[in-house]
DNA sequence: GCTGCGATGTCCGAAAACGGCTAGCGTGAG
DNA sequence: CTCACGCTAGCCGTTTTCGGACATCGCAGC
């Protein structure tokens, strides 16, 4: 059974997803491969996890919080859930380049895979993948839009000169 | 949740499968399309849709019972589970082509269709497939094996010379 | 009779397209 | 000479697309 619930943030709403065995989903409204609300799930803004990922989302919007703690149970391939893992292992303030993450996720080489699988992370923001910057510098993309990953990362304290990189276009396009 | 029993039956080894809703699977061991026994299945002898299930095939094969009862949530697509419903239709002793099964489905010209629905009926038996035969008189197919769908008509009485039927080849094949 | 054909819903495998990439060059401006 | 930038060609898992194959049947043409 999945459970679910909204949640209004200073970057704007968002939907919250539960299952079982933990939290499945953090999306924008009207992000990229934002999924549609399926018959079966129930709205419950009680559900413990979603209670306390929403409890753990305003800490961090507010700066008052680093690392999230609440269970996580994205569902993916086990690649999908490797390079996930992966960007988890990044810390706030942080970033590295997809091929890094590549890497970490113990396919050195697949970094264009591990980007597209990035852009399918289903959990934003908790597992933070707006930390994952190109190997050039360029933000290069955010499912849930370029300037709020921008934003993410100036709440993170990163500097300046990395967020206004100029090595190319790109850093202003999408 | 699912939850699993095996069954040994007159005509060999079986495996139901059942859901919250109802009665999900029967299936002779290593027929076409056998499910592979997944992870999260957990087997209840004492499952009372399982139970019933056992106890209602035990009566049909000793041939005291020509009707089943026991509730069915067989899942699939809305045309397979139109031509499943069709198939439960045919009572005990009757059979009927695949062309009839077509239109009791809803949608005549489907035909072939019907076909492959039918090769796909997760409730042996319960849902008697085995009543369903070619427009001239040829057994056609039959997931658990040709020679257990004449058995099974044998049982239920249907006329030698349907079983033995001549006016194809076909009826020998396969 | 026998042959060939068209209609039909689903599944499955193969192949191609598609990305939130990168390293390596060539080129042109300083 | 250097360096930045742009272009290009490989890289790779996932998703989408596509083409057959099926537990068929009735009809047309020979």
């Amino acid at each position: 059974m999945r459970y679910y619930d909204n949640y209004e943030s200073p970057q704007g709403g968002m939907l919250l997803v539960a299952n079982d065995k933990g939290l499945a989903g953090v999306f924008f409204n009207r992000q990229k491969h934002h999924p549609k609300r399926q018959a079966d799930w129930k709205q419950d803004p009680h559900h413990r996890v979603l209670q306390q990922a929403k409890r753990e989302l305003a800490e961090y919007f507010s700066g008052k919080r680093k690392r999230f703690e609440v269970a996580l149970a994205p569902e993916g391939t086990p690649f999908q859930r490797a390079v996930w893992k992966g960007i988890s292992t990044v810390r706030f303030g942080e970033t590295i380049t997809y091929g890094e993450l590549a890497r970490r996720a113990g396919c050195p080489g697949s970094a264009r895979a591990a980007g597209a699988a990035t852009g399918r992370n289903p959990i934003g923001i908790i597992v933070p993948c707006h930390r994952i910057m190109g190997a050039n510098g360029a933000l290069t993309g955010y499912a849930g839009g370029i300037d709020r990953k921008r934003s993410l990362l100036a709440l993170e304290g990163v500097g300046r000169d990395l967020l206004s990189h100029t090595g190319t276009h790109q850093a202003q396009l999408t």
